[in-house]
DNA sequence: CCATAACCGAGACGGTACGTCGCGTCTTGAT
DNA sequence: ATCAAGACGCGACGTACCGTCTCGGTTATGG
């Protein structure tokens, strides 16, 4: 598995019009490339337009014409790397969450996207607009997903209506996140699996509602 | 509440001896205090030695002499100010758990903490060191209360002896994290109560030992 | 006097064939006049193809398909401007220097051409081919005409044969270029007048050569 | 011969008080060492900050607190190199004459000086303050000091009083400064020492009072 | 008359170098 | 040995503007 696949790469700022020098498009990549070339072994702290440009063997100003910030450069390249999620529908929902988990869980074997999220998240605090784009299309991405999942269990009948959805959403993925962001413990898939087996455990039983019946 | 109160400062960097003009002691709060308040209207990538020294009335090589580095000040700010976890030990699992998750929630609900927390992690990447005692003193600390939770409710025969300690230890905190970093949802008591429940159905259920049974 | 008189523009890269659509001429005009003016009121560091092209009324590739460089641009306005020089012959070499001189002299009353002369000659280093032409069509142009104006008052019989002809060209001109590139004392026909007094009378002694004798 | 010799560094903007950390003094002095190396194998035009940056091992933000620009950084450092003319008393004024133009001739084989020559007083153009130093310190000094070997002359009786001081000036050193600005003869001390002659011939002949008599 | 071809202006591009900000460091003089 | 003050060295920034390139349209010549 590599990170560099899924999408072509969706220009940030369009070009208006049919005049002036055309953009050299390997430009773009060679940028995402260096990126994830220089997480792979330096801290996220130590990331600059200056050194990613160096990498990418170009000029400070290519970069910024295509991005405004060096966020903006480490955003385009994730989502690109990591691509929008797919939704598995195999007709098992235990089945399609471990799929759609593994998923997570393979990303975080390159130390680049380990490297890159917390210092991103931090950040973007300061860019709204640019945040917006991040959760858009990396994490409601992913989140959406995983939701169709449940939502396709559910009218299959598998899985009752009443579950708290952002909840259980929270409980499949947040395990693995943890892990990447305090590296207490291995990110591999059989901690995806039971995460997820887990959670269904919790909902089946579901003894919340019963918990405050009674209460 | 107030983040501000547990622990009396530990100096990181002991002095060597009885002699010489004595460190004005009032600095050390003054620092800490000041770490918090900054973070509490900037971003991480804004707070600066100099912005630190500015607020709390010194001088950059003040701060130097206590701490090595920026990251240094701020974790030695989040020690004392969030300090060390306590083990509830209410003689119900489910409550003892709420009360820990919820110390947490009511953590998050200081912008300093959140506004902290990726980029800190972010620049311990560069100091394993200091990531060490900030995960010894911060992380362990809250991690190794609620195993005790846990391991006081085994021996009181509440849960069963064959539970995955570190993946239901990640299960309960992880999606307080997971809310703080993404900002997704809110981090409110109830997702804290709602996230125990139903690590504790999951458990109870045991699904995953039955599945690979069965597989 | 103006500067732009003499010499038909003549083209430095000249057209392959007869086909396509000819070359504008009136540009090659409009950018040596362009140049003049720029620098007459601004310093050579300023000058640019760009700021060329707007005060020709024209564009950077129409510039850069009739010479390759800015220095190109240069030279070829000083050679156009200057024209080359022509040797004046009233029978008395005395009087021929003066006019040679006073030419000279003049030309350094247009500020165009003592601000470009420094840098022009600085850029020059970078490019052998482009200052080869202008030593030939500017330097040597004038060198050689004053030259003849010796070889003519020997075989007249005014100079005697054994001067240092190279030393004795340098003597004569070195003093007005010497004043335009430091600019401590102004550049007069005078000046020019006593320059080819103090070169005749040295002549006429010949100490150099009684001096050595005598050593 | 080395150009690195005379005098120690005159700080250009001296520091106002005994407070703060000390300029590191070797940055000094590796820069204009760094300035005459560049110069030596490659165009002025080619000499930026960032450059002698780069080759005197330091930052340029470190050369700016020196000198407010590159012509500043050459001007000094030729100066520096160069150091101020001595005016030699021998009692003979063919022989001082010798003894400063033959200096002027030697600084020339050093390419570093003709390199920068040209652009610098290009440069100049645009700095009068700037201006004004160099032509001071360099130029005026160089001519002062023949000056004073004519006046000393004078005074001795070799030479009459009547001369035309700044011309002759003029005739002396301009030959040498037109053969490195133009590069068409070589400039060496037997070339110094015949320009002495002719002037002195000039002089001595005064053909030019004898012309204008009879005209 | 149409095809060819080099021209034209317009304008965005890639890149060098700039001048500056602001960091953490270091030194001084006094406490 | 501490303190405050403040200049320093330097990494990196964000930008200006250079010369280059590409475009769509224009204008002559040649078949």
């Amino acid at each position: 598995m590599t990170l560099h696949h899924l999408e072509p790469l969706r220009q940030p700022a369009v070009r208006p019009a049919g005049q002036g020098r055309p953009r050299d498009t390997s430009i773009d990549a060679r940028a995402t490339e260096a990126v994830l070339e220089l997480l792979e072994s330096a801290p996220y702290s130590s990331l600059t337009m200056e050194a990613v440009a160096a990498k990418a063997d170009t000029s400070k100003p290519a970069l910024r014409r295509r991005w405004k910030s060096l966020p903006g450069v480490v955003v385009h390249t994730l989502i690109e790397a990591l691509g929008p999620a797919e939704t598995p529908d195999t007709g098992c929902v235990h089945c399609d969450l471990v799929i759609g988990a593994s998923e997570v869980a393979d990303t975080f074997s390159f130390s680049s996207v380990t490297h890159a999220l917390p210092g991103l998240l931090s950040d973007l605090a300061s860019d709204p607009e640019l945040r917006e784009l991040f959760i858009r299309e990396y994490f409601d991405s992913r989140r959406d997903a995983t939701r169709a999942v449940f939502e396709n269990a559910i009218s299959r009948g598998e899985i009752h209506e009443g579950i708290d959805m952002e909840l259980t959403l929270d409980l499949v993925a947040a395990p693995l996140y943890y892990r990447a962001f305090f590296g207490h413990q291995p990110i591999t898939r059989e901690v995806a699996e039971r995460s997820v087996l887990s959670v269904l455990n919790g909902i089946a039983t579901n003894v919340w509602k019963a918990h405050h019946q009674a209460g």
